[in-house]
Order: structure tokens, then C-alpha cells, then sequence
DNA sequence: GCCAACGTTGGC
DNA sequence: GCCAACGTTGGC
């Protein structure tokens, strides 16, 4: 049985909340388009636990759970030319891009602010309170899984 | 809207 | 391969 790792997925809720998640039941976590972050959806697999992180808005912080539903797969908006996230350097027999579909699991039952997170002691190094932090999809431990839960 | 951080691009 | 310019992210 292959260890079940934590991971954090950040998005924007004005273009798509921990609510249109919850509305959708699964959905394609599509135009990441960044290569330390392409590398760690790479890593995922079926049965992850996920995170779910609004950024750029006002009360960023952790808005839910969800789950990797299955192994990873080419993101198909690389070889889209109307997509925003078209990439024509891609090719179809070596695509550049990956992605995963994500199971909504619940939301929270309030924001877990990224304030909140910050001020836990003991989270180690967290790419998610490093400053200048940028990266959108980035791996959690147990232990800061748990610290941030508990807040709940 | 501002701006710091930081990844990418492209001229040389 | 260097590095300045540029674009994007994301907190505030």
C-alpha cells in the first residue's frame, strides 16, 4: 500500500471557489503552468488528500478539503489555442503539462486564514508561508496538515 | 491599486 | 551563460 501523501492546490475563489467544487463533485485542476508545481502533481496519486487554498482575495486561507481522484494525466488546455492556457511548444507525444482531477470532500466549516497558519508555531518549512511564495501547488506534511486542521 | 518576489525570455 | 527587462503572483 503506497503511502497517501498531502498536498495544498491554490485558486482564486472569484474564478473558482472551494463552492463551484462543491457544486461540481470533481473537477480537472487544469492551467498550471509552472514546473516545480507541474513536478509535484506529477508526484500525486489516487487517494491524496488536498487542500483547498483561496488566494488573491480578501481572506486568503484554507477553504476545504479534497481528494486526487486519479493518477495524473496531460492538462488537454496545453494544446487548446483558444484556451488562456495554450501552449504551443507542447507536443501531443511529449506534453508538457499535467494535471489532476480533484474530489471535493468538504468545506470548512470557516476559513482557515493564512494568517492563522502563519502564526503556528512548529510548521517546519512551509512553502506556503516561505516568503515571496508563489508556487500554487505544494506539499504539505502530516504535522501541518494536522496543526492547520485543528484550527477548524 | 501597489509593489515585492521571483520565473521566464531573449539579446548579447 | 549572463543578466536586464518583462510578466505574473498574491498579500496587503
Amino acid at each position: 500500500m503506497p503511502t497517501l501523501r498531502r498536498w495544498l492546490l491554490k485558486t482564486e475563489p472569484g474564478a473558482f471557489s472551494i463552492d463551484d467544487l462543491a457544486a461540481r463533485g470533481i473537477e480537472p485542476w487544469d492551467g498550471v503552468r509552472n514546473y516545480q508545481a507541474r513536478n509535484f502533481i506529477r508526484a500525486m496519486r489516487r487517494g491524496d488528500a488536498v487542500l483547498i487554498y483561496h488566494s488573491a482575495c480578501a481572506q486568503p486561507g484554507v477553504a476545504g478539503l479534497a481528494k486526487v481522484a486519479a493518477a495524473p494525466r496531460p492538462d488537454p488546455t496545453q494544446f487548446e489555442p483558444d484556451s488562456d492556457h495554450y501552449d504551443p511548444a507542447s507536443r501531443a507525444t511529449d506534453p508538457r503539462w499535467t494535471l489532476v482531477d480533484v474530489r471535493f470532500t468538504r468545506k470548512l466549516k470557516r476559513i482557515i486564514t493564512l494568517d492563522e497558519i502563519k502564526r503556528l508555531p512548529g510548521l517546519g518549512d512551509f512553502a506556503l508561508t516561505r516568503r515571496g511564495n508563489r508556487l500554487s501547488v505544494l506539499p504539505v506534511t502530516d504535522a501541518q496538515w494536522q496543526a492547520i486542521l485543528k484550527l477548524e
